[in-house]
DNA sequence: AAAAAATGCATGTTTAAACATATATTTTTA
DNA sequence: TAAAAATATATGTTTAAACATGCATTTTTT
């Protein structure tokens, strides 16, 4: 289904806007699917984001500030959103010996196990999020590069 | 600056999957900028997004349901998203006659008039929001389509 | 070294999103 | 036509996002 189809409006300002509201579109779209992904496991999109980023680093402690920035949302409560994720024991905090006022973070046993489990559908989600070829999928990010130049 | 930068992230599962957090990343930078825009104006994104679709309408009568269906995002809570526009005075709402279930919703005079005083500076935003040729917009667009499929 | 600025984080508060449920009405089905 | 299903909206409740502020610590400036 086309945009135009998906939104029901057939005239734009220009095809620069089509395309802003597409992306717009298309991330709402995105994180709907996500969503249902991983609602069976207990976590948010934005939760899987940090415990993504935290095991990219394991076994290295990173801080809050530096999670922050690795985030797609850098706007992101990560304060409260490491309770919630402390609050499920997947992510463990203690305070950063070097600079006492920042936390040193990591991902947990149970943590690594539930992106284990995840990992073995989660290339089913891509598939379903995307159906681009290589070629085309790296023509896509190139041009959403572009777009915010 | 490149998503990789951006995010701080050099390698991915695969293309598809770095073209998906391209959108969801970009899109965040988007409704940024958006915010910044509309702050001044006292209306979000959403808001304005339901008035540019009345507007489109106007001055045919449209009912909520008719805007949802519509609106990018598919999970809008348009009820109370109305509410906020008829507390401002720039939306007015009543009881559609021929289904009493229904609503007819139609923009004020105030609305219309804040959506012009908008229209001057929007075409700043949309360039401002997205670079791409017009050629390159276009692709840009066909490929988040085909995207969804 | 003292003062000023910046940083990392926590937390209070307001606002909105998410989710479920309720109600009235209309449409469909049997 | 009566019952069942679907629709349009409102609203209660829980949760999270947004925004601001505060505090301790570190870094920079003078």
């Amino acid at each position: 289904m086309t945009l135009e189809e998906e939104i029901k409006q057939s005239k734009f300002r220009n095809v620069q806007q089509k395309a802003i509201l597409n992306i717009l579109f298309t991330s709402n779209w995105i994180q709907n699917k996500q969503k249902e992904f991983f609602e069976p496991f207990g976590i948010t999109g934005q939760q899987y984001n940090i415990l993504r980023i935290l095991r990219g680093q394991h076994p290295n402690l990173i801080s809050g500030a530096e999670i922050k920035s690795r985030m797609l949302d850098k706007n992101s409560d990560v304060s409260r959103l490491l309770d919630r994720l402390i609050g499920k024991n997947l992510v463990s905090k203690s305070q950063c010996p070097n600079d006492k006022r920042a936390s040193d973070i990591l991902i947990t046993e149970s943590g690594l196990s539930l992106l284990e489990k995840l990992d073995s559908s989660i290339n089913n989600l891509d598939t379903k999020l995307n159906s681009l070829s290589e070629e085309e999928a790296n023509q896509l990010s190139t041009l959403l590069d572009k777009s915010r130049d």
